[in-house]
Parts: C-alpha cells; structure tokens; sequence
DNA sequence: TCTACGTTTCAACGATCGTTGATATGATGA
DNA sequence: TCATCATATCAACGATCGTTGAAACGTAGA
C-alpha cells in the first residue's frame, strides 16, 4: 500500500456512516450484509449509503456481489491488514520498540477475548 | 478508543499535509521533529502545516514541547495502538481467523527487517 | 410482459475543509 | 528593552464533501 492509497483509506473511515458501515461488515464476516441492512445499521437512507459505499468500494475496503435483487457488502480484509501495516511500517522500521506494544494488543485481541462485553 | 474519537483520528490521517506530518514524526521517533523543518519535509508552509498540527494534536495523534525558539513535535505511538486495536476489534471478536494475518505481518514487520529499502 | 422491490445514479444545495496572506504571540540574544 | 526569529492565530476565499429528492436501472415473481 503507497500513500496514495492509505490516504483514500483513511479518508473514507473518517466519515461517520463510512465508518459505520465498515465496522458493520467486518463484524458481519465473510456472510456480509444486504445494502439495505446496512443502511439501516448505520442510520442513513439507502441512496445516501450506496454513495458512500461505492466510495469505500473504491478505496478496496469493501467488495458486493448480487444475490437476487439484494447487493451484498462484505468486508475486505486484507484491505485493513494492509493499512495497519502501512502505519506501523515506518514507525517498526525506526524504533521497533514503540510498535511492540501494538503486536501484543493485537494479538491479544485476537485470542477468545473475555473483555468482549464491552468493547 | 471510541467511534467519535476513531473518527477524529481517520479524518486527521485522510489528508496528505496531515498524514506527511505523522509519518514524519512516527519515522523521526522519540526525537521528534521542530515545527519549521516538519513544514519543510511535508511541502506546505509554516502557518499551514501548524493548522493541521493543530488538529493532529486535538485528534490525539501527536504531542509538542518547546524548545527554546522551536516547537519539537513528536508522534503518539500509543494512539496509533488504539487506532489499530479499534479497526482490528469487531473481527477479531467475531472471525478471529480473519485478522491472523494482520497479526503475523505485524510481527514480521516489526523484526529488523531486510526489506526496509524499498518500503 | 407487467408490477413490485431493492439499489444505484444524477443534479443541486448547504456545509465543511484547506489554503492563503496578514497579523499576533513567544522566546532568544544583544 | 529592543530587534529578530520561529510559530500560532485569524479572516476570507475557493474547492470539496455529504445530503437530499427524484428518477433510472436491474432482478424476481405473477
């Protein structure tokens, strides 16, 4: 991922309903959700959100596929590994010490976490 | 960290001027960088640049201290953390499968690697 | 084919953002 | 204290972004 990149990333999660939507998907896995859902989830109406969407789709952070009428959504993963990479890079290269901490609470996070209730 | 300030922190690092800025900062490492020569490396005057450090400062993201004529800003390593914790935390809740890989790229990236050249 | 449903596209408006230039603040050395 | 340097603040302009409503597209069932 260059700069470029990482800059339409991170400007398409600096929007509310953007936000929102990807949080949603990704909790949503692989199944993905429905446009409508979706627009429901965040809280905007589905035209509003099918622009935002063709944005997040631009970035890579999102993929659709058709079944039936309905346009499902599903999280791009590799997308977001990509961008936390893309932040620490810099920072691993320089002084691998101060990005330490961000490995361990990320593999933290990724164990049957019991904290789960209210993050 | 929660959604508003996860907001605040995408929407910082959605601008070119901003994200230069803390990439700057996060390579410069504990050192930080004096305002003047921070302008210098991200290509935007002075009286600009300080009005995006503004706002990376508020988002949370970098911290100043004075010294004598100069303003030394250095990076928040550990927002940077709660930023990847918050993207990370709903799929690794729900499909912890997923976010492995970020995990293990992580880990790699933050070994005194050999690709550092060309990142 | 027709109708109904879900989704997308389009144009237009209002609001917000980034830049620019001038000015103000704060600190240093004489 | 005064002059100088580095940085921050302010107002104003232009550009971009997000929302809204109406209309168009594509799909499924009758």
């Amino acid at each position: 991922m260059d700069e470029r990149q990482a800059l339409s990333v991170f400007a398409a999660l600096g929007q509310e309903h953007r936000l929102r939507a990807v949080r949603a998907l990704v909790a949503a896995g692989p199944d993905g959700l429905a446009a409508g859902v979706l627009a429901e989830a965040v809280g905007t109406a589905s035209n509003n959100l099918s622009f935002h969407l063709k944005e997040l789709s631009h970035a890579g952070l999102i993929q659709s596929r058709r079944k039936g009428k309905s346009v499902i959504y599903t999280a791009a993963y590799p997308a977001l590994s990509d961008l936390i990479q893309f932040l620490m890079r810099d920072c691993c290269q320089g002084h691998p010490e101060v990005c330490t901490p961000a490995v361990v609470a990320l593999a933290t996070c990724c164990t049957p976490a019991e904290d789960a209730a209210h993050a």
